[in-house]
DNA sequence: AGCACGCCGACT
DNA sequence: GTCGGCGTGCTC
C-alpha cells in the first residue's frame, strides 16, 4: 500500500502525465480495484473518498494507489474520470495495513471493514434522476406521431411533478416498460436528461460567526462600539447568536458592524458533540498493587500487551487514568474501549472530570452527524481520549500512545451479526502492534484466551499485573450459597430463601441498599397450559414467547426475545380452549410483583433492557438509585457491567442455575464470569458487604468456584476440559452459518458445502457437523451449521468463500464467523 | 445494485 | 416466428 502522503501534481502543470488512480469501488458486486483518471482541475490523494461512475451509476469509492503508468490489460479508451472528491485524506497512513488484516482474518471484502470502520452515510451512492428539458412541447398529435406509448406515459408522468423531475427508482414503481429503453427515445429527441444528484451524506454543520476585521474602526455608534468592544475582549471571534446573547444587542447593531467594514459574518463549521456537566477531579493515592501496576504500565515502550488482571473494585479504572495523563502531556492519544458505552456512565464521567473536553465518546448511538464531527476532530491532529465500544477501535487518533480495553472478557467486544464479525480485543492487539503502542487488557474475569496468551508465553513485551485486594482495604463481599431444594423441603415455596427475605428486610431496617440480579427480563420465561401442556410459541421462531406486563393491571404480551414478535395474551389456550394457561420461570417483572407482595414498603427500581431503553435511561436510574430513591435495584445482565455503587451492601442472586446450564463450550467460563461480576456490586464503600447465591445444583462446580472467589483456580480446571477437547484457547474454531426461508435447501446447501470443505487437500480442520443450529428457526429462517476446528499451530485457511457461496445454493445464504463466541 | 446479454415458454 | 421471462456476468 502506497503513503497516504503521496500527492500528485495536477496534469495541467507537468503536461504529459497523465495520472491513474486506482479505486476501491463500494457497489456489492466489485471485484478488486478499478482504475479512472483524474481530470487536469482536481487533485486526488490516496485516502481520499471518491465519487466514480460505474456501469450506470455513481457510487462511493476510496482513492487507493495512483500511477503513472497504466496496468497493461487495460485500454486508454475503457477508463473513465472520477467524478469529485468528497473528502480528503480520510485515513491515517497505518490505518490501511489494519483494516486488510481484518479483512483477511475475517474473511469479508475490504469494502465491507471500511464501512464498518468509517463513520455512516459517508459512502453514499449518487441518485440517477430524470429531468424534463423544456416546457413548451409540440402538440399532443405531433407527440403521439414522435412517441411510443411508452414514451408518451413517462413523459406525462414527468409533466405532473412539480420540479419537472424525478428519481430513476420512483419512475420504475410507475410500470414502465422498458424503462432505460424509454428514456434513451425520449433522450434522443431532446425531451429529456438523465442527471445524478449528488449523495445526501454527512455534512459539517455550519453556523454564523462574527470575526473582527480592525481593531481601530471607524465612526461607530455607542451600541457598536460596545458590541465591537466585547467581541475584540473574547478573542476576536464569536457564533453570532452567542455574541447577540452576551450584549443582549439586537442582530442590526452587528450587521452595521458589518457594513462598515469592522467586522465578517460568515458561516464556520461548528462540530457536534453531546452536550455534558461534570466537577473537575483530581489523581487519587494509589494502593501499592495500583502503584506497581502503573510503573510497569509507564516504563512500557513501544508495542506491549499488558493483563490488569483487578478484582471487582479494585481502582483499574484510576491506574487508566494515571496512565493516559502523562500521555496527554507528551502529546500522545489514548483510546479506552468498554463494552456498552451506555452501561458505563461512570466511566464517562470520570475521564470526563479528570480530562475535560480532551475527551471525546465514539459509538453507535451517536448521530450520524456527531459520529462524523468526532471523526473529523480525531483527524485534525489534537492529542485526546477517545472513550468508545468496539467500533471505536477503528477511531482514527492522531499518535495513538495507548489503547486500554476495559472488561476485556465481556462479549460484546465480539458480535456475530453483520460482516466483518470481528474481536474489538484482536483488532485492538493488530493496532497496537501496527502503531507500536502498549495495550492493555482489564478485567476482573480475564477471557480463558487472554490469560492463556499472557501467561504460557512470556516473552518480555507481554506482562501479567495483578491488583489482588480492593482499594481501601475492603474485604471482598463472603458468598452464601443457599439450597433451594432445602428450602423447599422446609416449607418455603417463594423464590426467595428465608435468608434472602431476612436480608432485604435488614436492609429496610438499617436503610442500606441491595441489588437483585436475575437472569432473565420479562415477566416469565414461558407461558403454558396447564390441562393439555401446550406451550405458547413464536409463529416464526423456534422458541417460546415470554410474558410482559409492564404494572400489574396492564394487558399481558408475548414478547419473541429472538426476533421481537408480539401478540396479546390469549385468554384461553389455543389448543384445548380451557383457561388454565400458567406462567413458568421468572422474569424480573414477576421478582418485582413477587417483592411487592411481600415487602410492600419495599422501594425497588428495575433495570434492564425494557426500562433502559431510551437515551440516558442508564444514566438516570443509577442517580435516582444513588440518591437513595429506592431501597433494591433489580435487574439482569446490566448489572455486571462497571457500575459502581459504594453504598450496596447486599446481592442477592435470585437465581445461579439460569446462567449455568447453557450447551456452549464457554458456558462455565460466561457463567464464572457473570456470577462473580454480579457479586463485586456488594460492598464496595465503607459498609463490608454480602452476596447471597440462590440454587438448585449448590455442587456445581461453578457455583464452588463463585464461592472461594478463587479466579486462578476455575480457570486452571476450565482449561484442563478445553485442553482435551482442543477448544479454544487450544485449538481455534470458525463457524459456518447457513439459513434459508426452505428448510430442505438449507440442509443440502449445508451438505454440499461440507463435503467440498471435506475434499479440499489443504484441510487443516476438522469438520463438526453439519447440524441444525440450537434453535432451528429464527424470523422464518431456518439455520443450520459447520463448525471448523483447527491445531493452533496452522493459518486459518478455508476454501474460497465464493466457491462455498456457489455450491450452498441460491436461496441459502452463508455467513462465516472466525472465533465464535456463540456456537448455539 | 443495475443493466445487458442470452436462452426457453405463450402469444400475434 | 417474436415478446418477454429472469438466470448469469460485468461494471475501470
Amino acid at each position: 500500500m502506497t503513503s497516504a502522503s503521496q500527492s500528485v501534481v495536477p496534469n495541467s502543470v507537468t503536461g504529459d502525465v497523465t495520472v491513474w488512480v486506482q479505486v476501491l469501488v463500494d457497489s456489492p458486486g466489485a471485484q478488486g480495484l478499478y482504475t479512472y483518471s483524474v481530470p487536469d482541475n482536481c487533485v486526488v490523494r490516496s485516502g481520499d473518498i471518491l465519487t466514480v461512475p460505474f456501469g450506470t451509476q455513481l457510487v462511493g469509492g476510496i482513492a487507493l494507489q495512483l500511477c503513472d503508468v497504466l496496468p497493461n490489460d487495460l485500454d486508454p479508451s475503457q477508463i473513465k474520470p472520477i467524478d469529485a472528491v468528497m473528502r480528503s485524506a480520510f485515513f491515517p497512513p497505518v490505518y490501511w495495513a489494519l483494516l486488510e488484516r481484518v479483512a483477511t482474518y475475517y474473511y469479508t471484502p475490504l469494502m465491507q471493514v471500511v464501512r464498518a470502520a468509517l463513520p455512516p452515510r459517508l459512502l453514499a451512492k449518487s441518485q440517477r434522476r430524470v429531468r424534463l428539458l423544456s416546457a413548451d412541447l409540440p402538440d399532443a398529435a405531433q407527440l403521439a406521431e414522435l412517441l411510443s406509448p411508452m414514451g408518451l406515459k413517462l413523459l406525462q408522468i414527468l409533466q405532473n411533478s412539480k420540479t419537472g423531475d424525478y428519481a430513476w427508482q420512483f419512475l420504475q414503481r410507475q410500470k414502465i416498460k422498458g424503462l432505460a429503453k424509454t428514456v434513451r427515445e425520449l433522450t434522443k429527441v431532446g425531451l429529456v436528461e438523465t442527471f445524478f444528484e449528488p449523495p445526501q451524506g454527512i455534512r459539517p454543520k455550519l453556523q454564523q460567526a462574527v470575526t473582527m476585521l480592525q481593531s481601530s474602526p471607524a465612526q461607530l455608534t455607542d451600541r457598536q462600539s460596545e458590541v465591537f468592544e466585547l467581541l475584540r475582549r473574547r478573542g476576536g471571534e464569536m457564533w453570532l447568536t452567542e455574541l447577540l446573547h452576551v450584549s443582549h444587542a439586537s442582530s442590526a447593531v452587528v450587521k452595521a458592524l458589518a457594513n462598515k467594514g469592522c467586522v465578517t459574518i460568515a458561516p464556520q463549521e461548528v462540530l457536534r458533540s453531546e452536550q455534558y456537566e461534570v466537577a473537575g477531579d483530581q489523581a487519587k493515592l494509589l494502593t501499592l498493587d495500583q502503584q506497581a501496576a502503573l510503573a510497569t504500565i509507564t516504563g512500557l515502550s513501544g508495542n506491549a500487551e499488558v493483563l490488569l488482571h483487578g478484582v471487582t473494585g479494585s481502582g483499574k479504572t484510576e491506574v487508566y487514568l494515571q496512565a493516559i495523563a502523562p500521555l496527554l502531556a507528551q502529546g500522545q492519544s489514548a483510546l479506552v474501549l468498554v463494552p456498552e458505552i451506555g452501561l458505563t456512565p461512570q466511566l464517562t464521567d470520570r475521564f470526563r472530570a479528570r480530562f475535560g473536553d480532551r475527551v471525546c465518546v465514539y459509538h453507535s448511538a451517536l448521530s450520524d452527524g456527531e459520529r462524523y464531527d468526532t471523526w473529523r476532530k480525531m483527524l485534525m491532529g489534537q492529542p485526546q481520549v477517545v472513550i468508545g465500544t468496539r467500533s471505536a477501535v477503528f477511531a482514527p487518533l492522531p499518535n495513538l500512545g495507548l489503547i486500554v480495553l476495559d472488561e476485556e472478557h465481556d462479549s460484546s467486544f465480539k458480535q456475530d451479526q453483520p460482516a466483518p464479525c470481528y474481536h474489538a480485543r484482536m483488532v485492538a492487539q493488530w493496532r497496537s502492534e501496527l502503531e507500536n503502542c502498549p495495550l492493555i487488557l482489564g478485567s476482573a474475569t480475564p477471557a480463558l484466551e487472554s490469560w492463556q496468551h499472557i501467561r504460557t508465553a512470556p516473552v518480555p513485551q507481554r506482562h501479567y499485573l495483578s491488583l489482588p485486594e480492593r482499594v481501601g482495604g475492603r474485604a471482598m463481599p463472603p458468598v452464601k450459597v443457599v439450597d433451594m431444594r432445602q428450602e423447599l423441603i422446609g416449607g418455603n415455596r417463594s423464590m426467595f430463601s428465608r435468608r434472602l427475605q431476612s436480608a432485604i428486610r435488614e436492609l429496610q431496617a438499617t436503610g442500606k441498599q441491595g441489588i437483585l440480579f436475575i437472569h432473565r427480563r420479562g415477566y416469565s420465561t414461558h407461558v403454558s397450559c396447564r390441562s393439555c401442556g401446550f406451550v405458547m410459541e413464536c409463529p416464526h421462531c423456534d422458541v417460546s414467547l415470554s410474558h410482559h406486563q409492564t404494572h400489574p393491571d396492564a394487558m399481558s404480551i408475548l414478547r419473541c426475545h429472538y426476533c421481537g414478535y408480539t401478540q396479546a395474551q390469549p385468554s384461553r389456550c389455543p389448543s384445548c380452549d380451557s383457561t388454565y394457561l400458567k406462567h413458568f420461570g421468572s422474569g424480573t417483572q414477576k421478582v418485582i410483583q413477587e417483592l411487592k407482595r411481600l415487602f410492600p414498603e419495599l422501594r425497588m427500581l428495575r433495570f434492564d433492557s425494557d426500562t433502559t431503553r431510551t437515551k440516558g435511561a442508564h444514566r438516570a436510574l443509577l442517580n435516582q438509585f444513588a440518591k437513595g430513591e429506592a431501597d433494591l435495584l433489580i435487574g439482569t445482565q446490566m448489572l455486571t457491567k462497571g457500575i459502581d455503587l459504594p453504598q450496596v451492601t447486599l446481592v442477592g442472586i435470585v437465581s445461579a442455575d439460569g446462567v449455568l446450564h447453557l450447551q456452549d463450550f464457554r458456558a462455565s467460563e460466561r457463567a464464572f464470569q457473570t456470577l462473580l461480576q454480579v457479586a463485586g456490586r456488594a460492598g464496595r464503600g465503607d459498609e463490608p458487604g454480602q452476596v447471597i447465591l440462590q440454587t438448585y445444583t449448590p455442587e456445581h462446580p461453578v457455583v464452588e468456584a463463585v464461592v472461594r472467589q478463587n479466579y486462578a483456580e476455575f480457570v486452571t480446571a476450565e482449561l484442563g476440559l478445553r485442553e482435551l477437547l482442543d477448544y479454544p484457547p487450544y485449538g481455534r474454531l470458525i463457524l459456518l452459518r447457513l439459513s434459508s426461508p426452505e428448510a430442505e435447501a438449507v440442509e443440502k446447501g449445508a451438505e454440499k458445502v461440507a463435503s467440498v470443505l471435506a475434499a479440499d487437500p489443504a484441510a487443516q480442520y476438522e469438520i463438526l457437523g453439519p447440524a441444525p443450529a440450537a434453535i432451528t428457526r429464527v424470523a422464518r429462517r431456518y439455520r443450520w451449521q459447520i463448525m471448523l476446528k483447527f491445531p493452533l499451530d496452522v493459518a486459518l485457511q478455508i476454501p474460497s468463500i465464493e466457491r462455498l457461496r456457489s455450491v450452498s445454493g441460491s436461496l441459502v445464504s452463508l455467513s462465516i464467523d472466525v472465533d465464535p463466541m456463540t456456537i448455539l
